[in-house]
RNA sequence: GCCCCCGUCGUCUAGCCUGGCCAAGGACACCGCCCUUUCACGGCGGCGACACGAGUUCAAAUCUCGUCGGGGGUACCA
């Protein structure tokens, strides 16, 4: 692979050397479709493409494709194409392709052409490139590449059938290539309505991958592709060749699903003498049981838009899914966007797919949490406070701030927030069974005693001159120490008391922004429970 | 069935091309200890892998072949 990225770029500066040399020896007119097409294809700008089609939403595997991609593009200070696949009009819908929008928009995959943005190359939907594809149909046919098929579904099911049963490798035997045109007219006459297939070659075909390595496809094993369907529409494999070679698309990265198809596009651009992009499967992102991510498998499972939900950070979830099939070194995990983009390289994609780990992005995502200072931190987590009817409109930004500086690093995702602090908003907890068992105490004898504490220590912060941290920090400690208290009993005891929970931030911190009042009435409540 | 791809700790991976530095390194997860008012953070430690079998070689995770395993595709989806 290395070998190859760096046969790229000794070809450029061949390519140069012969244009001189050329030149002189050559009339311009004849060199100059040469030099053009090695410029496009060698010394030109890097290319590519994310296109997606809009029958659901961006999912990991998708994300990973549109990041790989995006930088690609911008490591080599090249153009990022959205392009929108929607041929299949019966599966496509207009509010798939805008949350596909809206979920590279938030994972910050900005793209220069396509989309909803104008560009040299558009449109840059395949609905409406249909003139396009026409053309190209109508040069196949003209030139007996490419044939119309009128078998019927019910006919071409029958001759999988028998193919399967005859261990055959194709699954369509091009019976229609010679069809006289008698039976053509009988057929039409029957109604019929003709799909157009392509004529696979009979010569090997060779599939050049930067990632996978070059290999030859035996034709045997190719059949003659639908590339037109019966109601005038060209599929996929169309489409997708045709586009890359007119939007001048250099490299084409995207899933190992797509391997087998590449033969049949390369079918395709050759019967056209189109030329062709460099092509890189990636490797599938997989679930925990080796299967590849779908949304037909996993639903929204797998959707970028539900890790947003969860409170998850753009950056956690690129840093994550860059390290799906891509490493830097032995060491490094961390990369912010620009280590990305200087570091990314084919070269280092491995070929093996890798599974998704929900854990790995907890760490990532809680590393970014982290990292965000504690204002920004606090407008990232107010959405979530707000929707759990914590707090309505934001009267005290202070004390959010100071609530999240307390909870400190102890947020996996953004959503945590609100397990970890609404006992600061309302009052209405219970106190968690476990905890009461271990801290407060199962046996009456033992409940009797944490009462006890419970209410000196209520009588304690009810008499400290200040509510400060200090003043009640040693107040609290002066009481347990003297009186031969367990400082853990205590603290979690009126932990328990004042959040029903067991864990949580620094109880000060705790007693110090819920206020002296608030205090006392949460002990008041928790001394009547435990009587 | 057929075609294609892949195969290093549970997971992500480094190492493989250019055989010896690998009794295989890092990270996540898990377990233990330390720190500590809890939880988390942090520190230290532990568990844990070259799918298998042949061959080539003085030497193989690394090269070759085979087997097995996994996955993808097999549509008038993309």
């Amino acid at each position: 692979m290395l070998i190859q990225t760096q046969h790229q770029i000794n070809w450029s500066s061949i390519g140069q050397f012969l244009f001189v040399i050329a030149g002189q020896k050559c009339k311009k007119d004849s060199m100059h479709n040469t030099v053009n097409d090695t410029k496009a294809n060698v010394n030109g700008e890097v290319r590519v493409r994310m296109a997606p089609s809009p029958t659901g939403f961006l999912h990991i595997g998708g994300a990973r494709t549109a990041l790989f991609n995006w930088l690609y593009a911008k490591h080599h200070h090249g153009k990022f194409i959205l392009r929108i696949d929607d041929t299949d009009t019966a599966r496509s819908t207009d509010e798939s392709m805008h949350e596909i929008y809206e979920a590279m928009q938030w994972l910050g995959l900005d793209w220069d052409e396509g989309g909803e943005k104008d560009g040299p190359y558009g449109p840059y939907l395949q609905s409406k490139r249909k003139d396009i594809y026409d053309r190209y149909v109508k040069e196949l046919l003209a030139s007996e590449k490419a044939y119309h098929c009128y078998c019927t579904q019910e006919e071409l099911e029958g001759i999988r059938t028998e193919a399967r049963e005859a261990k055959s490798v194709r699954s369509y035997d091009g019976r229609c290539r010679e069809l006289s045109s008698e039976v053509i007219e009988k057929y039409i006459a029957e109604g019929r309505k003709p799909t157009i297939r392509i004529k696979m070659p009979d010569t090997p075909i060779l599939v050049d991958d930067l990632i996978l390595g070059s290999r030859n496809i035996d034709p045997a094993t190719l059949e003659d592709e639908v590339i037109v369907r019966f109601n005038g529409m060209p599929n996929y494999n169309l489409t997708s060749i045709i586009d890359d070679v007119e939007m001048k698309i250099t490299h084409v990265i995207r899933g190992t699903e797509h391997l087998n198809n590449t033969p049949k596009q390369i079918a395709i651009a050759n019967a056209l003498e189109l030329s062709l992009p460099k092509f890189a499967h990636i490797p599938l992102v997989l679930d925990d049981t080796g299967r590849k991510l779908s949304k037909r498998h996993h639903g929204d499972l797998v959707a970028v838009n539900r890790y947003r939900e969860q409170g998850y950070l753009p950056q956690a979830m690129l840093n994550f899914v860059a390290r799906l099939g891509w490493s830097y070194d032995d060491k490094q995990e961390i990369f912010s966007l620009e280590e990305l983009i200087d570091k990314f390289d084919l070269a280092r994609v491995g070929k093996s797919g890798s599974v998704f780990d929900i854990k790995k992005l907890e760490w990532l995502n809680s590393h970014y949490i982290n990292e965000l200072d504690v204002s920004t931190r606090t407008d990232a987590v107010i959405p979530y406070w707000q929707a759990e009817g914590l707090i309505d409109t934001i009267e005290n930004r202070a004390k959010l701030e100071k609530i999240v500086e307390a909870v400190g690093e102890r947020l996996n995702t953004l959503k945590d927030i609100v397990p970890q602090t609404s006992y600061f908003f309302t009052q209405d907890f219970e106190y968690d069974p476990k905890a009461t068992k271990k801290w407060w105490g199962n046996s009456d004898e033992k409940k009797q005693k944490t009462c006890e504490i419970l209410t000196n220590l209520s009588q304690i912060l009810a008499d400290t001159p200040d509510f400060d941290l200090e003043t009640i920090e040693s107040s609290v400690w002066k009481y347990t120490d003297e009186n031969d208290i367990k400082r853990v009993a205590a603290m979690q005891s009126m932990r328990i008391a004042l959040t029903g929970l067991s864990f949580g931030p620094s109880l000060f911190d705790i007693v110090v922004l819920l206020g002296r009042e608030e205090v006392l009435e949460r002990l008041h409540r928790a001394v009547v429970s435990l009587t």
